[in-house]
Formats: C-alpha cells, sequence, structure tokens
DNA sequence: ATATCGATTATCT
DNA sequence: GATAATCGATATG
C-alpha cells in the first residue's frame, strides 16, 4: 500500500458532539473527484455548530427543510448558500435525530491546486494567490465546485462519493481554539479550531487563541 | 494594518 | 422586509 493513501473516515467518527469531530478533523484531507482529476487539501481550521442549543447555529430553530441534512445520519454535506454569493461546506455530527456540524473554513492545497485555480477564476502568481485559494468557508467551496445542487447530503464517509474526507496518516502537533468568526448570537463561545501558524488559516492573524496540546 | 461597504438571494418573521 | 456561519474592493492611518 503506498504511503500516500488516504483512507475514509468511518461514520462513527462523525456521530459524536461537533467539538470532538472538529479536533478530529484537523489534519485531515478533504477528497474531490472532479473532471476525471483528484482534488486534495488538508483541513486547517473548522467551527463546530451544536444543534438546537447553540443561537448560532442553523439548526437553532428546529428542523426546516434547509437544515434536515445535519438532523440526518452523521458524515453527510450539509451545504447552504449565504449572503448572495457564497457556498459553505459543513459536515453532520451526532447520531441520527440529533442536530450538529463542522463548518469548513479553511484548507491547505495538496494535489489538484491548477483545476482549483481554474474552479476559483483566478492565476497564481505569488504565494498570496496560493493562499486565497482556499482560505475562508466561500473560497474552499468554490476551489472545490462545491454547490448546494451537486452536494447538499453527499455521503462524505465513502471513497466512492465524488466529496469524501480521509486520514493519509498526518498528524498535527498543536491546535489552537478562539471564538467563532462572522456571527453575532453566541459569538463568544470558544468553537473554532485551526492549526496555529499554518498561512491557509482565514481571518486575521494572531487572532487571540488559546493553544492546546493534541 | 484595520475599517467600511456593496453584491445578491434563500430563508424566515 | 430583514437578515445572513462571506468576499473583494476601496478608503484611511
Amino acid at each position: 500500500m503506498p504511503v500516500s493513501a488516504i483512507q475514509p473516515l468511518p461514520r462513527e467518527f462523525f456521530a459524536r458532539k461537533p467539538q470532538r469531530v472538529s479536533r478530529d478533523l484537523l489534519g485531515k484531507v478533504l477528497v474531490r473527484k472532479l473532471n476525471g482529476q483528484r482534488l486534495t487539501a488538508r483541513i486547517v481550521e473548522v467551527e463546530a455548530y451544536l444543534g438546537e442549543a447553540d443561537p448560532a447555529a442553523h439548526a437553532a430553530a428546529g428542523r426546516t427543510p434547509r437544515n434536515s441534512v445535519l438532523f440526518g445520519p452523521p458524515g453527510h454535506a450539509y451545504i447552504y448558500f449565504i449572503y448572495g454569493n457564497h457556498y459553505c461546506l459543513n459536515v453532520s455530527c451526532e447520531p441520527e435525530g440529533r442536530a450538529g456540524g463542522v463548518l469548513f473554513r479553511a484548507l491547505e492545497p495538496l494535489s489538484g491546486i491548477e483545476e482549483m485555480a481554474k474552479a476559483r477564476g483566478v492565476e497564481l502568481h505569488s504565494a498570496k494567490d496560493l493562499v486565497r485559494l482556499t482560505s475562508g468557508p466561500g473560497r474552499l467551496c468554490a476551489a472545490f465546485c462545491i454547490t448546494r445542487d451537486a452536494d447538499n447530503n453527499a455521503d462524505l464517509t465513502s471513497s466512492k462519493s465524488t466529496l469524501w474526507i480521509g486520514d493519509d496518516g498526518f498528524r498535527s502537533g498543536k491546535i489552537a481554539i478562539s471564538p467563532r468568526i462572522g456571527i453575532t448570537k453566541a459569538a463568544e463561545h470558544p468553537l473554532r479550531y485551526f492549526l496555529p501558524g499554518n498561512p491557509f488559516v482565514s481571518g486575521p492573524k494572531f487572532r487571540a487563541a488559546l493553544d492546546k496540546q493534541v
């Protein structure tokens, strides 16, 4: 077996609290099958959304047609359209019947970088251009051609899917935790998880963070 | 470096 | 009718 093999994560991985899934997703790989190519990128920043008890979560007001994936079986893609412009990707957590999810906020591209640039409609001239490919929830969806029509409710635990999450053996060192970005309700809770020092992490640099040994 | 603003639409009040 | 888990551009220190 080649060292570069990527193994899908089992469904049980996602059948836990979003906080636990968030920590453990850092360093894992998002895989996309697109036009016969494989795009891969490492997960370097995520946020936990806790379900009906979390005022900032889409599930806060109970089950609706839009957020029903969050209440379904774990390990599925919940994709929503925001600000009339952008898609955002989550993976459903908790056992079926209970809401919860993890928002993907930033990735570090590993392979298929030219395809990502094409999908974003940008050219790569500088290191900054590379960072902007997948740094931010809207950007990473554009780079991976993720849309609600095509990918909402996709099963992210099967390597047969066109979108899935795997483990390539990478083990992150320290992780950092901070408040979530871009929300107005329950804005103070430390539910954003990222790899400190990774240049692909979104938002202002050196945002208040509590480092933790993993 | 931070601040502010316009774009543009699904969803809910 | 208001809001939103954002981005890119522009303005200002």
